[in-house]
DNA sequence: CCAGATTGTTGGTGTAACCAACGATACACA
DNA sequence: TGTGTATCGTTGGTTACACCAACAATCTGG
């Protein structure tokens, strides 16, 4: 393949398809196309369950941390109020957590998981361990707990 | 505050706003929530310079692999073929691409980076690179290796 | 020559992550 | 006692990212 007047000698599709080393130098890159992954499998292992990672995190806070208010649940999951709101909607609607006016404080609301809701957290959570193994698979035990040990000092560092 | 007939005791509002140890636990929520902290950053050091995430990966290839066609452009930095047309559209307007027909394939654009494209993407990478000086503050710089070098190993493993 | 694959493009989806604003309520403190 | 500040739940938005399906035009393998 002669490089014409124009320079074009193929660029990309010359080999493969390799990434740019500029990305995959780039740790926010990186970082990046691992969430779509881990996201990818998650959203596929939780298909068909009705619930979202949304709904995951905050099941597991109501497990942990006993009955909560919204707020409280918003800020220890990451996810916002307004988000928190809806997801609290639909687990009511399916019984998964009861929602109940604080008698102690007329702004919130006290959050509670059902004994349906902790069945369905603990059937999650078997389904996502398959997905980490699945994501993890190419690095050892002793790595994979390297990586998270890694990535939460990231997080702990704001 | 006494524990009242409903069992309710403060739940998550007791201590400051711990995550669940399910959530911390798992690498897949980690990941994601790195990736959340990351793009912040990178958000934030391309704002006002009129570049999103995309535009700077497509840069990357074009500086790396010369010109490609936006297929291939696609493929190796992993968005998808529709939302590489837009893109290019938006660089083209700027001046940092050029696009033109491959005169040995009808069907193929050849995108090619100009000088001016290649300035700008000088000038993004060095915002960049204080974006993930910023991400990785609480890591050494083997640690930050590692977790580039055991995430590509994850990317690569699909 | 034909079947099948590939390319660019259009037009669409979902949703995660976020923000602003509101009325209602609680609280600190003067 | 009142008054300002802060917090709560909720509504209603926005944005971009990651997708998918379909199309006509074009190329390629057999």
């Amino acid at each position: 393949m002669a490089t014409p007047t124009n320079g074009y000698s193929g660029g990309v599709g010359n080999t493969a398809n390799p990434t740019p080393a500029r990305l995959r130098a780039l740790p926010s890159w990186v970082i990046n196309q691992a969430a779509i992954a881990a996201n990818r499998l998650t959203d596929g292992a939780l298909a068909g369950t009705g619930t979202r990672r949304y709904h995951f995190a905050m099941l597991s806070a109501l497990d942990e941390f006993g009955p909560s208010s919204q707020a409280d649940l918003g800020r220890c999951t990451g996810i916002d109020r307004s988000d928190v709101v809806a997801a609290v909607n639909a687990m009511v609607e399916r019984g998964f957590l009861q929602r109940s006016p604080d008698p102690a404080d007329g702004r919130r609301n006290i959050v509670t998981l059902t004994p349906a809701g902790k069945d369905h957290l603990e059937s999650l959570s078997a389904l996502l361990d398959d997905a980490q193994n699945e994501l993890l698979r190419a690095l050892s035990p002793v790595e994979s707990r390297t990586i998270v040990e890694l990535l939460t000092r990231v997080l702990d560092s704001r």
